[in-house]
DNA sequence: CGACTCGTTGAGTGATATCAAACCCGGTGG
DNA sequence: CCACCGGGTTTGATATCACTCAACGAGTCG
C-alpha cells in the first residue's frame, strides 16, 4: 500500500468529521508516519509506558485497550477497529494508563506524535476533527460504565453486540446485522465484566430465544428492535450522526456523481 | 465575584496544565460567559438535549454526569469538581448523551459554546491545556469501567474514596486524607454499581477494620496505604504529573516570591 | 408533633462466580 | 490417514457475593 494512500484513509475519517480544505489535507499526507503491523496477542502498548512517540491510526484490523486489577483481573476498556486512532487518549498525556494489545492481525501507521499534536492545534479543521473523535471515544468509555455497572448480564451481552454491529459497519467492515466478531468468549467476558462461562451461557440463551444467530464466531442480530431493547441500547453515545466514514463516503461520491 | 476574578480561576487552571501567554489570557478573559448556580438536586444539562448553547466551568461546587438504564437504575459515570469543565465532553458534540445534576449548591460560569470552541481551536496553548483536561476525564471514565466490571464491593469502595480523596485535594477543597463527601450512599452506590445497602456494609466494615473514618459525610483515610491497597488504587490515571491547579499555584507563587 | 430522608440492620433470595469435566475442531507430526 | 494436542466452547454442580425486602432509628424541616 503506497504511503499517500495510507494516510488518505485518515484524511477521509477526518473528512467525515469536518470539512477539510486542501491545505489541511497537505498537512496530513505531510506527516511523517511508518507503517507497522503486530500479530494476535502482541502489546502495541504498554501500560504505563512513558513519552511514546508515536500515535497509531489503524489501518486495518483490530485491537484492545485493557487495565489489570491486582488480583489479576482482566477489564477490557475499548475496542478499536479500521479507521480509529489507538491511542489519541494518550496523544497528549506523558505516561499511558492502559495497556493496548492486538485483537487480530493489525496495520497501523504510527504517526510522529509531535507533529500529530501540532497538527491538531494548529489547524482548526483538523483539531476538530480530532476533537470529535476523542470525545467519541469518551463517550463510548462513558457507555460502558453504565453498561457494567448497572446492566445485567443479558443487557450487557447485547448492548455489546449492538455497539459492534453499528461500529463495525460504519467502519465498512461489517454488513447490516452481521459481523465476525474476532474474540474468544472470555475476551467478551472482560469486555463486560463476566465470566467467559456465563458468556457462553448468556449467549446461548439469545440463541435460544431467537434474538442471534451464531456460526462460529460470525453473529448475527436476528432482530434489531428486539435485541437492541433487550440490551437497553441507544445509539446516541456513538454520535454517528456526528458522520462515520462510510456514510461520509457515500455522500462524497453522492456529490462527485453531480 | 467580580467577572475578571471568574475567569482568572479558569485561567489558573489551565495555566497549570500548559503555560499560557498573556495573549492566551486576554482572550480567555474576553470570553462571554454568566455566572449562574444551581441547587442540589437540579439538572445542569438533560440526557438527548441538543446544542446547548454554552460550556459550564465549575467555580464552587460539586456536579455528577448521569445516565438511567431502561429499568430506571441509575449509574453516576463521573463527579466535577471546583476547577472542572462540566460538559467538556460535549464541547464538539451535537447533542449530550449524559445529564448532568447538581450534587451541592453549585456555581457554574457558563461560556458561550462557539467562543470556547474557537478559543481552544485557534490558541494551541489553550488547546492543548484542554485536550489534556478532557483526555484526563477520559481516563477518569476508562479506569471507572475497571473499577465497576472487575472489582469486589471493598475494593470499589476504597478506590472510590481514594479517588476522591486525591481530588479534592488537588482541587484545593479537602485535606490531607480527610474530606466532605456530600453524596449519600445511594449516589455513592450509583457510582460503583453498588446497592446503597451494600455501600452501608462495606463502609462499615472498612470502618470496623480502622481504613478509614466517618463522622456523617466526613471521611478521613485512616491509612493511605492500606487503603490504596484494597482500592487497588495506583494515581497514573489521575495524571497529577500534568499538573494540577493546587500545585501549579504553590509553584507560581514560589516564582513570585523571588 | 408528623412527615420525610438517610442510615443501619436482619433475613432470605438470586444472579453470577467457581470448579471441574467433557467436547469440539483445527493443526501437527508420525 | 490417523493419533494426538491444545485452545476454545459447552455443560453440570456448588458456592458466594451482592440484591431484595422489610423494619427501625436518627436527624431535620415545616
Amino acid at each position: 500500500m503506497s504511503s499517500s494512500l495510507i494516510l488518505s484513509k485518515m484524511i477521509r475519517k477526518l473528512n467525515a468529521r469536518v470539512e477539510l480544505n486542501s491545505a489541511d489535507c497537505d498537512a496530513i499526507l505531510a506527516l511523517p508516519f511508518v507503517l507497522q503491523s503486530y500479530d494476535a496477542p502482541n502489546y502495541i502498548a504498554r501500560e504505563g509506558e512513558r513519552g511514546r512517540s508515536v500515535c497509531s491510526f489503524v489501518v486495518d484490523g483490530l485491537a484492545i485497550r485493557q487495565k489489570l486489577t491486582a488480583i489479576g483481573a482482566r477489564q477490557i476498556v475499548a475496542i478499536h477497529m479500521t479507521g480509529d486512532f489507538l491511542d489519541l487518549q494518550d496523544l497528549f498525556l506523558n505516561r499511558a494508563a492502559y495497556g493496548v494489545q492486538a485483537l487480530t492481525h493489525i496495520e497501523t501507521a504510527e504517526i510522529d506524535r509531535r507533529a500529530l499534536q501540532a497538527l491538531t492545534l494548529e489547524r482548526p479543521n483538523v483539531g476538530r476533527a480530532m476533537w470529535i473523535d476523542a470525545l467519541v471515544d469518551a463517550s463510548i468509555f462513558q457507555e460502558w460504565v453504565v453498561n457494567v455497572g448497572r446492566r445485567d448480564a443479558r443487557s450487557r451481552v447485547a448492548h455489546l453486540l449492538c455497539e459492534f454491529s453499528l461500529r463495525m459497519r460504519y467502519a465498512g467492515i461489517a454488513e447490516e446485522n452481521s459481523y465476525d466478531l474476532p474474540m474468544t468468549q472470555e475476551q467478551l467476558g472482560d469486555a463486560v465484566g463476566l465470566t467467559s462461562v456465563h458468556v457462553n451461557r448468556t449467549l446461548k440463551s439469545l440463541t435460544a430465544e431467537g434474538l442471534i444467530e451464531r456460526d462460529k464466531r460470525h453473529i448475527r442480530l436476528v432482530d434489531w428492535d428486539r435485541i437492541s431493547a433487550v440490551g437497553d441500547f441507544d445509539a446516541l453515545y456513538l454520535h454517528l450522526d456526528q458522520a462515520s466514514p462510510r456514510i461520509e463516503t457515500a455522500r462524497a461520491e453522492a456529490r462527485r456523481d453531480r
